[in-house]
RNA sequence: GGGCGGUUAGCUCAGUGGUAGAGCACUGCCUUCACACGGCAGGGGUCACAGGUUCAAAUCCUGUACCGCCCA
């Protein structure tokens, strides 16, 4: 083994060969287990997010394949409508092109063209990682299989009445061109203005003010609206307003929509333009006047043939015709200043809907749109989380879930795009539609309706792409079809996911598995925090601040991420402000890491907090746990081979080895790896990650591993005790390593594959890999040994203590005398002499003989035993002195406060009798230390004089 | 306005009734034969604030302040 550990040539060498030994599949006949993977953008990369889910996915699938789960991990990834055709739609841009000018079919060719070169990114990304994903089951959502399924759905939905189409008001984005759902609009704190616009009685006698803050909109007006218990207006009820610059007469209504206290108490009401006024216009059958185009410029041509939009079209005056929003608005309100009927205005703060896609302003339209009646759909999806059939851990994101599907309205399905799945419904001449599975199917209906064939056209409008993902742990496995795959892994085990993307997609396929499975399609939902960066801030290409996951795998000079960061922005002029940041955050670049290195920084990461902040301190820290559990794993293999191991090779295995040091190690590793299938099991990454990083640091290197070059060591080592030590030595570290693999695939495989064949000959086929062998089982722990040894490292650690805070050289050694041991402890230390003495680095231990003057000493305390450092030659008095008064204060303390506990207050009566006693023994123990420390002070303080 | 979080060491975070913890950063010593991506030792916190429950509160309850997210 080399030095030091170098991830990059072992980690895609590693993945290379399980995936071509086919070692992702699910395989054996123990329980099923499956995650099906939150399909990724299929032209996009993956981001920190990404790299941490599926950090967490893969430990999972790791862990119980190991377990002997019949382990599925299905990958794939959607076609994510809107920001793909928008990549394209750019390049187009790029060469003076429009999707329109290439026509659909080609538009579309374009676009499969453009997923085929960028198509590889995700999977390559995911193999760097590490993710143990089934490739041959790799689905996307486009694929012919899933977009059957989808039609399928459609169709069935609609079958049950549970999709229709309407015409209805929706969010429009003017700038794309297409519907949005509600998820899908932002609404944006913005600094506007609140316009106070005089609105005159029809018959003159008297003027209202409305308040509103988009005095454009008076174009559509088909109401002004009162509080009905509003004393000023209650009297105006029912009368009519003309409105400025159309001059259309429309009423006065009551409607407790309105807030009297806010602005002047008076609304106008534009239905056709605000979902709040849609709905009082339905109560009150107000008329809808839509008075702006799909680009929501105001219309040049009337927006139907019905009197009403002729008329309110007619009103319109001629210069005001095919202004944008803002044009429009800018000229009405000149006009309202001219003719006196603007009030005032006020600075006023609102909320702005932008999309999340354009950033454009949605404006509220009236346009024909397919929904999913989603009522009927979301009642058994919150039964299923009411009844526990589906748990999200934690548990608190139910909360969430109910609160958004109790007031869930229907979902707008069709978007205004090309690429998508296209709706499987077709028009015949005179619009009467037909859905139907296929083109053939829906000439047949109409056929059938009409009696003779007639000429059809399908809707132009493709599906939102949630409405495929919502389907994926079910679509993925091959449904309609009963496929053997859906019968062993559906209800799959666990979907894991951000909290970002409940309502997007977690409750969507809650609701159409019911629907469609009669079954959930996970038990559980594990949700994780979103990653952020050192500061907190969300990470975001405008920002400047993303971190590519690549890049701390492999490193990157300071050239390359300041050009990463600062190109193909959306605001180019943020360039200089992102480039300072970055040269002053990553001076030198980034290092490479090594996967492992950034994996265990996920898990470690994993709490169950909301916002997570990546500093890539954290992953320095793992690199360097990588490097340390390389070395120890160096020096297991040197020690084993300097010691003749390959000549025991035919004696394995041993009966488990009686020294002390051994049994200590096997009993602190099974306690280690109870914990980590605790913390396993309930989703709590960092406590594994922190349990195994523990154990190895602090336990098997710290200690064990010293422990084994003073075993070792020892003059007159028997075959077998050597034998015995090298076994256990080889078998722990064999066992942290599968222990550790489900964190750290790759060093564990490495080493594993050098360490397994030589801790355990003969227990593996010769092609064995680490991922597909147990996980360590939790044995017992040894109550008994481990107080043994913390005696042991009790003694070690009073003895350091005093060489560390009293500078004597680590080549100095010297005597230790002991004062009150008893025949436990002489016996102890008897038996584990090698041991201390190599590790407290002294020449050995003499009791002090009854009667012996006690020499000038600094003093370690373990309970009643005094450890004596002669203080001849070695330590200044007046150090000691000062190191045994700090340390007397706190003791003191201590004492203080245990002695108070108990003396005060109802403690010694009222708490249980166990924890009275515990305290009494504290109490006990600092006030024997407090005397040993202070009879040691005033030795010195007389011999200092 | 409704819902949900957070506030613990300089920083990032564990800890959910009974002795305040980790990583990084910091200080001193050590280039000792696995590892300087290291070893040994050390310093550092009235657990946001105020009440309450309890023998006992960082932990449970109530309220306040500040920060944040989601929904309307």
């Amino acid at each position: 083994m080399s030095k030091a550990y170098t991830p990059g040539d072992i980690e895609t060498r590693r993945y290379l060969q399980w995936e071509e030994q086919g070692r992702f599949k699910a395989t054996g006949d123990g329980p099923a287990y499956c995650i099906v993977i939150p399909p990724p953008n299929v032209t996009g990369t993956l981001h920190m997010g990404h790299a941490f889910q599926d950090t967490i996915m893969d430990c999972l699938t790791r862990y119980h394949r190991m377990c002997g789960d019949r382990t599925l991990w299905q990958p794939g990834t959607d076609h994510a409508g809107i920001a793909t055709q928008m990549v394209v739609e750019r390049q187009l841009n790029a060469q003076g092109m429009t999707r329109h000018d290439l026509g659909r079919e080609k538009f579309l060719e374009r676009v499969w063209e453009w997923k085929a070169q960028s198509g590889g990114t995700i999977s390559r990304q995911l193999r760097r990682l590490g993710a143990s994903v089934d490739w041959s089951r790799e689905r996307f959502t486009m694929d012919a299989g899933l977009s059957h399924a989808v039609t399928e759905t459609f169709v069935r939905l609609h079958e049950e009445g549970l999709i229709y189409r309407g015409k209805r008001l929706v969010n429009w984005d003017p700038v794309l061109h297409t519907a949005l759902s509600d998820l899908e609009v932002l609404p944006t704190e913005e600094k506007g203005s609140l316009w106070h616009l005089r609105y005159p009685l029809a018959d003159g006698s008297a003027v209202l003010v409305v308040a509103t803050t988009r005095p454009e909109t008076l174009l559509g007006d088909t109401a002004v609206a009162v509080h009905p218990d509003d004393e000023r207006y209650t009297h105006l009820i029912g009368q009519l307003i003309k409105l400025p610059i159309s001059g259309r007469l429309v009423p006065i209504v009551a409607d407790t929509y309105v807030d009297p206290q806010f602005g002047t108490g008076c609304v106008k009401i534009t239905p056709a333009h605000d979902f709040n006024d849609y709905e009082l216009g339905l109560r009150h059958q107000l008329p809808l006047l839509n008075i702006f185009d799909k680009n929501a410029c105001v219309i040049s041509a009337p927006d139907n043939d019905e009197a009403a939009a002729l008329e309110a079209f007619a009103a319109i005056p001629e210069d005001l015709r095919g202004l944008s929003r803002e044009k429009a608005r800018a000229a009405i309100v000149a006009r309202l200043t001219e003719q006196d009927l603007l009030e005032r205005v006020d600075a006023h703060t609102l909320m702005a809907p932008r999309g999340d896609r354009s950033n454009a302003i949605i404006e509220p339209w009236l346009t024909d749109q397919w929904y999913v009646s989603v009522a009927p759909l979301a009642a058994p999806a919150i039964k299923a989380v009411e009844d526990g059939q589906i748990r999200f851990v934690p548990e608190n994101w139910n909360r969430t879930y109910f609160e958004w599907m109790r007031g869930i309205k229907d979902w707008c399905i069709s978007r205004q795009l090309w690429w998508g799945h296209r709706i499987p419904a077709w028009y015949d001449e005179s619009g009467e539609i037909y859905v139907a599975r296929s083109e053939a199917e829906a000439h047949a209906k109409a056929s059938a309706k009409h009696g003779h064939p007639v000429t059809l056209r399908q809707d132009d409008d493709v599906l939102d792409t949630w409405f495929s993902s919502a389907l994926w742990p079910y679509s993925t496995m091959g449904w309609p079809e009963q496929t053997p795959e859906l019968k062993t892994f559906y209800p799959t085990s666990v979907l894991v996911t951000g909290f970002d993307i409940i309502f997007f997609w977690v409750a969507r396929m809650i609701m159409l598995g019911l629907h469609f499975m009669k079954d959930v399609p996970f038990k559980e939902v594990y949700v994780h925090g979103l990653i952020r960066d050192s500061e907190g801030q969300k990470m975001s290409k405008s920002k400047g601040n993303v971190l590519d996951p690549l890049d701390l795998i492999d490193g990157i000079d300071l050239e390359s991420l300041v050009a990463k960061r600062t190109s193909g922005l959306m605001q180019p002029r943020l360039a200089p402000a992102i480039e300072k940041m970055t040269r002053k955050q990553f001076p030198n670049g980034i290092a490479s890491y090594g996967t492992d290195a950034l994996r265990m920084t996920f898990a470690s990461l994993a709490t169950l907090s909301r916002d997570i902040s990546f500093d890539v301190g954290r992953i320095e820290g793992y690199r360097n746990f990588c490097n340390k559990l390389w070395n120890a794993s160096r020096y297991v293999l040197m020690t084993a081979h300097a010691n003749g191991y390959q000549d025991f090779l035919g004696k394995l295995p041993v009966e488990p080895s009686t020294a002390l040091a051994d049994q200590w190690i096997v009993s602190r590793l099974n306690a280690r790896v109870s914990a980590a299938r605790a913390a396993f099991s309930t989703y709590r990454f960092d406590l594994a990650a922190q349990e195994l990083y523990e154990f190895t640091w602090y336990e098997f290197c710290d200690w064990y591993l010293e422990f084994t070059k003073a075993t070792l060591a020892r003059e007159g080592l028997t075959d077998s005790a050597r034998l015995a030590t090298l076994s256990t030595l080889m078998t722990t570290l064999e066992s942290l390593l599968r222990a550790l693999h489900p964190l750290m695939p790759f060093i564990s495989e490495e080493i594993w594959q050098r360490v397994a064949p030589l801790a355990r000959p003969g227990q593996w086929p010769c092609d064995a890999c680490i991922m597909t062998q147990p996980y360590p089982i939790s044995g017992d722990t040894d109550a008994l040994i481990d107080s043994r040894m913390s005696w042991v490292t009790s003694f070690i650690l009073g003895i350091r203590q005093i060489r560390g805070e009293m500078d004597i050289a680590p080549s100095r050694r010297f005597e230790v005398l002991l004062v009150g041991a008893t025949d436990a402890e002489l016996a102890e230390i008897k038996a584990s002499a090698h041991l201390i003495e190599r590790l407290a680095n002294i020449s050995g231990t003499r009791v002090l003989h009854s009667g012996e003057q006690e020499p000038e000493s600094a003093v370690a305390l373990i309970g009643s035993l005094r450890l004596l450092v002669p203080l001849a030659g070695l330590i200044d008095v007046q150090a000691e002195i000062a190191r045994i008064e700090k340390r007397l204060s706190k003791t003191q303390a201590e004492r203080d406060k245990a002695y108070n506990k108990l003396n005060s207050g109802n403690f010694a009566t009222q708490a249980p009798a166990a924890v009275v006693e515990q305290e009494r023994t504290r109490l006990h123990d600092f006030e024997r230390d407090c005397a040993a420390l202070t009879d040691n002070l005033n030795k010195l303080r007389r011999l200092a004089g």
